[in-house]
DNA sequence: AGTAACTCGTACACCACTGTTCAACAAGGG
DNA sequence: CCCTTGTTGAACAGTGGTGTACGAGTTACT
């Protein structure tokens, strides 16, 4: 007990830190992989034994919501590198650049998450991210250069999903992973046009 | 057998075609709830043995596929009556009107399908409703409504993915229902309108 | 009216996964 | 160097679903 002056992290043995990390990783992994996963899976994958892995997570649900802040929480931490100040619409344009490749990766994650955490509780975890793009909509909204008719949320929404489309139409086959930046902006940017404005070639 | 003078679809008595369609009934709202209904349960709702229901359909894969088929073929059905002639846009906006709702209420059978199908299969069962929309889209971008610097199979991936995020935002209480089909609309014919061209007020 | 088709409930085998216990062993920290 | 903290595999109970087998009863077609 070196002193726990407060409620701290809980300093764990060198030895159990290597092990949640492990663990932590390669539950992104598997799950990105496979939503449904198993937890022997996952201990397998991280070279950790099943009751191991149980020793530091109680159950699945608390794994796989672990893994999920874990993965947004690298996401969140590299598009900090990216500049959002100036020219609203391409600062949008750099973040969709940077932003869509991680949501296409976490997919299938965040369909593990969604099958055993409540809806309230995602969404808390990825409150960071959604800060970072509702202020910049909103930004737009506020010089006009995004459309105001509909609301911040909304507009968010569409950029997600816009997102997501790619991801399907990839692995449709319909679309070249190599364009995928390309389209998604194109179409952001034309659905974010207020009405009467030309939409930008 | 009454003259089975080909490959029918095998007569059977009046009294399966009744359990047949119960049972296709309560799967498609069964499964509408909750993608992880378990075959008892839908049995339970068609007013049915589950025994008896093992009789129509070997096994859960083929009883989803069957639910997810009725399903689209009665909203296919539905949508036969919006008028696509006359100007693209508004076309589109009939279109969507008339869609978007289906779409939305399906949204967990159609989860429960891609748990159970292969993509190929979910995509073949759709030919039809996609078809449709397919050549309105292509439509518009001959006559000039529409962009044709995306594709066609994007911009309809596009407009399906925005009715998605509308059902998403509602029952999140970010948007009101009344509100939601204008909100799809604005939104894809802005994302919708050629670069250069004023995004329609 | 008779026969084949259909239905029902119970019961069973099976499977994959979750979470816990135990007892022995390994390794970090002071 | 010793004690605490971790780690391990095996074994077990519990759960909840799937698909099958059976035997008896019911209902439709002709």
């Amino acid at each position: 007990m070196t002193v726990p002056t407060s409620a701290q992290p809980l300093a764990r043995r060198a030895d159990a830190q290597r092990s949640i990390a492990a663990i932590l990783k390669a539950a992104v992994n598997a799950l990105s992989r496979d939503p449904d996963a198993s937890v022997s899976d996952i201990a397998k994958a991280a070279g950790v034994g099943r009751v191991t892995l149980y020793g530091h997570f109680p159950n699945r649900a608390d794994l796989v919501e672990a893994a999920l802040a874990h993965a947004i929480d690298q996401g969140h931490a590299a598009l900090d590198a990216v500049d959002l100040v100036g020219d609203t619409r391409q600062a949008l344009t750099r973040l969709i650049d940077s932003s869509w490749l991680l949501v296409n990766q976490s997919r299938a994650l965040l369909l593990a998450a969604q099958a055993v955490l409540p809806p309230s509780r995602i969404r808390d975890l990825h409150a960071g991210p959604v800060e970072r793009v509702e202020g910049l909509v909103k930004r737009g909204q506020d010089d006009g250069a995004f459309r105001s008719d509909l609301s911040t949320s909304w507009l968010v929404g569409v950029m997600h999903s816009v997102m997501h489309t790619a991801a399907d139409e990839i692995n449709a086959g319909r679309l070249d992973p190599d364009q995928a930046a390309a389209f998604i902006t194109a179409t952001v940017l034309a659905a974010f046009t207020p009405p009467g404005r030309r939409v930008p070639a």
